[in-house]
DNA sequence: GTGAAAAATTTACACTGGAAACATGAGTGC
DNA sequence: GCACTCATGTTTCCAGTGTAAATTTTTCAC
């Protein structure tokens, strides 16, 4: 993803890659400055190009956003699979993905709920629409592993409801500084120990096709 | 909370009761308008106060929307007690808090998102932690039921944050449209379902300490 | 070359939240 | 009764936002 004019020569009129540039402004952005003091025309500044030029590629503010997160998503779904290895069982290869999955929100809050929001980006856009069924198919994926869907009654699809829920709500209240300040000093638990700390999880052999989630005693 | 002027008189200089009627305004304004086009100067308007009357509240938006925030907590701990019937077992009361839960996101999504919104409002005020930490007590005590804390290794814990991450991120899904456009058509499951559907998760008697969940045949 | 369309710019507008100076009036001390 | 004080609101102004419309510049197809 280049994103500076095509020659490195002087200032031209057009840009030639404008559309990739702004997205990578506005990623960049994002990190630095969050997402309630991002704007359209400060990511337009910063690539040299006037505050209205995005209307041509983007339509409008909610337009580039959406590319933004489209492109978050992208690297979300590879921040899922990056820690995924092969030799590994189906567990392991499950805490990885959870891992990768609240890395990424820790790592970029903005980016992060810019993705999952519903007023800032439009869901309806089929390349961010493609984008996020990818990144969610990384965890369906490993549920299906856990849950082969023979039980009837939509386990599977309940299966990746369960996962999703969970981490993503873990994820979603640690971004926002919910768990770290809760009620009594509420520490910080990784998703992944939370993930660790179920015994019965399955040890790694799918021996038993069976997920039993002991808490308690 | 009565947010109308002190008298039904004609209009006064000062309103007499200001603060609790921009919070209400917000509120009403949050369901009519959504979060997105929320805006201080519309709040006060509908108050019938020049917009920088809020500040000698609130200070700024931002303390208007954490004081919005945290009457939204308040209700929100109602909506999670509303179902609780004393006679029913825990796990019982903990599906009935969970219903509680997704449908005060689904009937109040403005509202939810700006709760859980680090960016619009403080958290550190000591209102708004207060009314949260009570919401999230809610669940805490529930959690509690199940995981009398005997395990060691902070399982108490463990078992809200699990408990609270599910709810949550179930509720967030939802409230977004990630969950009914998921990838391949996924169905909105309710939470209530996914709790209902564990069918080891203890019977309504607590006769055995232990909860184990049983995804799989 | 020439003409059409894409890509950017300039300008203008309605709107936002905040700052500063001012107006009002409720309450207190005398 | 009366002045003084200060919380409460208003007016005015400002920098900043996203969008729309008209205009300029460039590219590309023929």
């Amino acid at each position: 993803m280049s994103a500076s004019p095509l020659p490195d020569g002087p200032r031209r009129y057009h840009h030639g890659n404008l559309k990739a540039a702004l997205v990578e402004a506005g990623l960049a952005l994002l990190e630095e400055r969050g997402l309630a003091n991002l704007s359209l025309r400060e990511i337009a500044a910063r690539v040299g190009v006037s505050h209205t030029a995005p209307k041509n590629h983007f339509g409008s503010l909610k337009g580039l956003l959406t590319a933004i997160a489209a492109e978050g998503f992208r690297r979300h779904a590879a921040a899922l699979e990056a820690g995924l290895r092969p030799e590994d069982g189906p567990v392991e290869r499950l805490h990885a993905a959870a891992d990768g999955y609240v890395r990424f929100a820790r790592d970029h809050p903005a980016l992060f709920r810019l993705m999952f929001s519903a007023d800032l980006c439009n869901h309806e856009d089929p390349d961010l629409s493609a984008a996020a069924s990818a990144s969610y198919g990384v965890l369906a994926r490993l549920a299906e592993r856990l849950a082969p869907g023979k039980g009837g009654g939509g386990g599977q699809t309940r299966m990746e409801t369960l996962l999703w829920s969970i981490v993503h709500g873990y994820a979603m209240l640690a971004n926002e500084g919910q768990l770290a300040t809760g009620p009594e000093g509420n520490p910080v638990h990784g998703i992944l120990d939370l993930f660790r700390h179920w015994p019965d999880l399955g040890g790694s052999g799918n021996r038993r096709n069976r997920v039993a989630v002991t808490v308690l005693s």
